[in-house]
RNA sequence: GGGCCGUUAGCUCAGGCGGUUAGAGCACCGGAUUUUUAAUCCGGUGGCCGCAGGUUCGAGUCCUGCACGGCCCA
């Protein structure tokens, strides 16, 4: 038998194998929790004297000779309990006394439930005073610093159960995460749209420009791709006959990780027949502006400091004429040397290397796309940038289509959906040029199968795909994409 | 990919001018305490100072490399 002092981690085993000893099962199968503490806070002066049943995470102890108080969190916050010395006993075992069994046996990190009377105490805090103390769950690791709470990004991401227990405010950016997500489907489904499902799972990956991740499925004996867009599986669905279709996509692409960028993302993708880009602009300025005003109840929000306001409708700035007049050249017809100086002069990367669309869509998001506060739509865009949507009505080499920006970050990106084959094919095949000429972001097979399929007619539609980890960053003022994903990859830690 | 910053006890942080044995608070252990709410008071346990080299009589501290993370830029 050693005399060195143990760690933390040892006492709360030991205390584990004297529970056992008292009949006390440290790990019990249920409990009947009757109440939530957010209700027993906000209704206390009705509920006084009246008997409740309730649990919780053990967050907080003050324990006095005769007295303990301590405070419980469960899913909605934190409730107090107090225990008189002699006046409570523990579940199980008739002869224990709950004060100096808590005090013994119960820490900061436990779980227990209790039943007793809702009092308010001297100083007006509503409090479970117990009379049966039931052990619920020992913990044997130490939670975060009480005060301070946990503050380490890295622990922050790795260990993002940790940060739920410490933290009440970033159970409420998930929590926001997932009524963001069910207002878009209300919103949607009330407006006749139908929410399907379409492979994660792609023989071959398109609908988008970005490296995919790749895998092979052994029973097709092939190679699959994680999706990188479901757009032209949900334009099937138009083809097969559905008028209005969406779908939350969690889409892959295998590129790098920053303040707005994860390999992982949630779009969502939505479709209906007969509209055009106009009724997709108004879908989008409905959609968010009844998101900020149903979870902030006004179309004002701030960002990160900056003020942001969705009353629609959104402003609009053409893509050519804006780009053509902050560079002083004409952005179609610009000779390529033109526009090599211009994007060398803004210090973009690959001013050398990278082909004249590409830098002209770099030149945009610097230029204008950078610069953009409140929601903008940028409309119109070269036709040599959007493969998959259909020529302007009026004006030549440009499309149907907007982005639509807040605060730099590109939001959405909708089209007057191409549904002519021969000219859809025409474009894909341009599109394999431009890969041949190295742009590896362009997918390096041509999807057949949807060409055949816009050879049966798909009706003419308008398209959208929303970023919705963006939008979610926007309402929850989440400076970065990995704020607003529960469990963010990191580089793999040795382990010790 | 480039620049800057960080890594010290389970957690939050000091120490950074090289000098015996590395500090505090929380948590935990022991004691006192019947109205606290970050309770308080007294005493205690707990460290490969991210890893590996180097400089030096001597390195948590200075230098180099690496790892992980953060922020900014591309």
């Amino acid at each position: 038998m050693s005399n060195a002092p143990k760690d933390e981690y040892t006492v709360r085993q030991e205390k584990i194998k004297e529970l056992l000893e008292l009949g006390v099962n440290p790990y019990p199968y249920k409990f009947e929790k009757n109440v939530k503490s957010i209700y027993l806070k906000q209704n206390a002066d009705n509920l006084l004297n009246k008997e409740f049943s309730f649990a919780g995470r053990i967050v907080l102890k003050r324990v006095f000779g005769k007295l303990i108080f301590a405070n419980l969190r469960d899913e909605y916050g934190d409730l107090q309990i107090a225990i008189e010395k002699n006046k409570a006993n523990v579940h199980g075992t008739e002869e224990l006394d709950a004060l100096k069994f808590f005090k013994k046996y119960c820490d900061i990190g436990d779980f227990i439930g209790v039943k007793g009377t809702l009092i308010k105490t001297k100083t007006g805090e509503p409090t479970i005073l117990v009379k049966e103390l039931y052990f619920l769950t020992k913990g044997i690791r130490q939670l975060p610093e009480k005060w301070h709470g946990l503050q380490d990004k890295e622990l922050i991401y790795r260990q993002r159960y940790l940060h739920l227990i410490d933290s009440l405010e970033a159970r409420e950016v998930f929590k926001k995460r997932t009524k963001i997500i069910y207002e878009i489907r209300k919103f949607l489904n009330d407006r006749g749209f139908i929410e399907f499902e379409t492979p994660v799972l792609q023989p071959i990956y398109g609908g988008a420009h970005a490296k995919p991740f790749k895998t092979y499925a052994n029973a097709l004996k092939t190679d699959l791709y994680l999706r990188i867009s479901d757009e032209l599986y949900l334009k099937r669905l138009l083809v097969g006959g559905f008028e209005r279709v969406y779908e939350f996509s969690r889409d892959f692409r295998n590129e790098g990780i920053d303040r707005l960028h994860y390999p992982e993302f949630l779009a969502l993708e939505a479709y209906a027949a007969y509209w055009d880009y106009y009724d997709m602009m108004k879908l989008a300025e409905d959609m968010l502006s009844y998101l900020v005003k149903s979870i902030y109840g006004t179309y004002e929000i701030e960002y990160q400091g900056e003020k942001i306001n969705f009353t629609p409708p959104f402003k609009r700035i053409s893509y050519i004429d804006e780009l053509s007049q902050k560079t002083g050249f004409d952005i179609i017809n610009a000779r390529e040397e033109v526009i090599r100086e211009k994007a060398k002069k803004e210090g973009l990367k690959g001013w050398n290397k990278l082909d004249r669309w590409r830098l002209i869509d770099k030149l945009f998001d610097k230029l204008i796309g950078d610069e953009i506060k409140d929601p903008t739509f940028v409309i119109d865009h070269p036709r040599a940038i959007s493969p998959l949507a259909k020529a302007h009505r009026e004006k030549p080499d440009r499309v149907e289509r907007f982005e639509l920006f807040v605060l730099g970050m590109e939001i959405a990106n909708a089209f007057s959906e191409l549904n002519d084959p021969i000219d859809q094919k025409r474009r894909f095949e341009e599109q394999l040029k431009q890969r041949e000429q190295g742009n590896t972001e362009i997918p390096p097979e041509i999807d057949y199968d949807f060409i055949n399929a816009l050879e049966y007619g798909m009706p003419p539609a308008g398209g959208i795909g929303f970023g919705i980890d963006r939008i979610i960053m926007l309402l929850t003022n989440a400076h970065s994409i990995r704020d607003v994903i529960l469990f963010p990859q990191l580089r793999p830690r040795e382990e010790d």
